[in-house]
DNA sequence: GATGAATGAGGCTTCATTCAT
DNA sequence: AATGAATGAAGCCTCATTCAT
């Protein structure tokens, strides 16, 4: 693994730990085994570290969610598979969620860093296509995404918080139908 | 005011503005216009400083949450005046909700700071009421309670970023109604 | 000794021999025998540390100097003290003499740093006295300034190499007289 | 132009800028052009650069000045030569200047350095003659050498200052009027 | 000769906290 | 209670120099 890798990876599992404040630059480095300068070299500023990890956090996630979607899905399944994917991906990399959360709710973070990112393209998209076939609600479509990012979320730290129930999935539908519901529109 | 209110008041401002990795004690004493030292007369710690303000924070939303549920109302009816009390605290006091949504996701951050919270007791307690009568789906309370807590926040984020939608009542009754889709049984 | 004098001193001591770029603050808190800390209590930066003390010496050497001029000296006589007051303020203060250089020839300086000095302003006014007096040669009395200034760095240079004759009145009159001859007219 | 040349170029429009603290080898390579790592093939140290850069110049300036001066000069036609010379040299080559100050008064500056100097010889040789014909003042001849190299130095500023005097061959006149009456005998 | 990644010591500065007054 | 000078550990980052290729 290349050093830049090998850096990102020990950034955020120390990170998710400690937070990005309580990790310095040079336990980031001897962690990682490699030397204090380099990391510099290859990100000129901690802050420059932070950003590059979260985007590509968000890439990967967004690889790894899409690729789960199969051609011919009704809507309801597209977004079943998604949030799937997107809750078991966090559960399986908790550093990973933590470090997002930590971020997102620092002063770093501007949602001008993602407008551009093809995972909110791909999620307006499917929201607006939702509203116009009258099965989601009458909303704004970024609001639809917001909610479903929100009940990611929610279903996440649930789930860690539960553990007994990460297997369950039975109980991970049900978790689903929420979010679905809030959504959707009612059937009758 | 007195001066240990005073150096809450300016510490939540500039936390919500530099988040508090950002923020030096000594800056807050300024802004305060008192001394540095003391400021650790009041508060042993800086540590100790925010999580003061953070549960002061937390008592502050609850009273005037409940305060606005009138008796005789039906669960839904309360459901609906705490969500929207919720909501409108947080957009007339951005600086607390960027707080409260910055240490919720620091490494400062444990569950068992407010689990003994009146406000947690009272929340579950509704949404067990809600279970038992077959108004919710049939899921723990605790996860009756994670959701509208994220839906709160979902919304909040989303009047903020578009804030001519602030004052559509219109508008606001639809996110409460995703909110309640999400944690109500369906009606057929 | 107060800590921001105190911080000087040793500074200005550091200085003359290693370069202010060889001279770590943390050397001169150091040996000033005070915290690392308060030397940027006192000075909020190195750079800001080196102007006052580039600004502070020049006011001395002025101080000095002025206070050696007697009233009622001819123009002749005044120059002459000034001129040996500078030359003999520098050699007893090798230190000051070589910050003052080092620092006047480092990109930390500009002229503007001085303009407003008193000593420029009294040093530019004997100049045109000299000049309107038809005593000195008709050139700018900036120009008459840098000549003295340039004469009394060579004189300080030299008497440092050779310190057999710094005792030497004698000599030292025949190197004011080369300064003097610079900017008088020659009597025919 | 070879990749030591090119590096000197570079390193001295540097220099004279920043200084040689505030201008990184790296930087001096980059924009050279060049890898970080063949500079410390040609100088293996960068005070090996620097003190290669002023002996380089003190060589280019010296056999530029003596090139002008012509067989069968009188003595001041030969100084006033050698002092134009230097004088629109480093007018010509303000970077090459402002190094040179600096170096000088830097603590990597000795005198032994340039003692050896051709041109420091040659110098001093003029200067003696000059006593000796009782053309100059009787002072040694290391402080006619002195004397004169700082009135270079001042009339250089001077000019560089008010640029529109730069053209006037009859202010420069004046300027080595000043620097000539300094070291030379009073005419009656 | 040439590249540029890699090293690691060390510099400047910050800042929570203490303490004399 | 109040002040603000003082402490010193620690952080981020720089940069001359080395080294593998």
């Amino acid at each position: 693994m290349d050093k830049r890798t090998l850096l990102m990876h020990t950034a955020k599992r120390l990170f998710a730990v400690n937070g990005f404040y309580g990790t310095p630059t040079a336990r980031i480095a001897k962690e990682a085994g490699v030397s204090n300068g380099i990391l510099f070299h290859y990100f000129p500023t901690k802050e420059v570290l932070i950003n590059a990890m979260y985007l590509d956090l968000k890439d990967r996630l967004f690889v790894y969610s899409t690729s789960q979607v199969y051609k011919g899905a009704t809507l309801k399944e597209s977004i079943y598979t998604l949030w799937l994917a997107a809750v078991e991906w966090n559960l399986e990399n908790p550093d990973d969620f933590d470090f997002m959360q930590q971020f997102e709710n620092s002063p770093y973070y501007s949602l001008e860093l993602e407008k551009s990112h093809g995972y909110v393209q791909m999620s307006l998209e499917l929201a607006q296509k939702g509203i116009d076939e009258d099965i989601f609600k009458q909303v704004p479509s970024t609001l639809v995404f917001q909610t479903m990012s929100g009940m990611v979320e929610t279903a996440v730290r649930y789930l860690r918080l539960f553990k007994e129930t990460q297997e369950d999935t039975e109980f991970k539908n049900r978790l689903f139908e929420m979010a679905w519901d809030a959504i959707s529109k009612n059937k009758i």
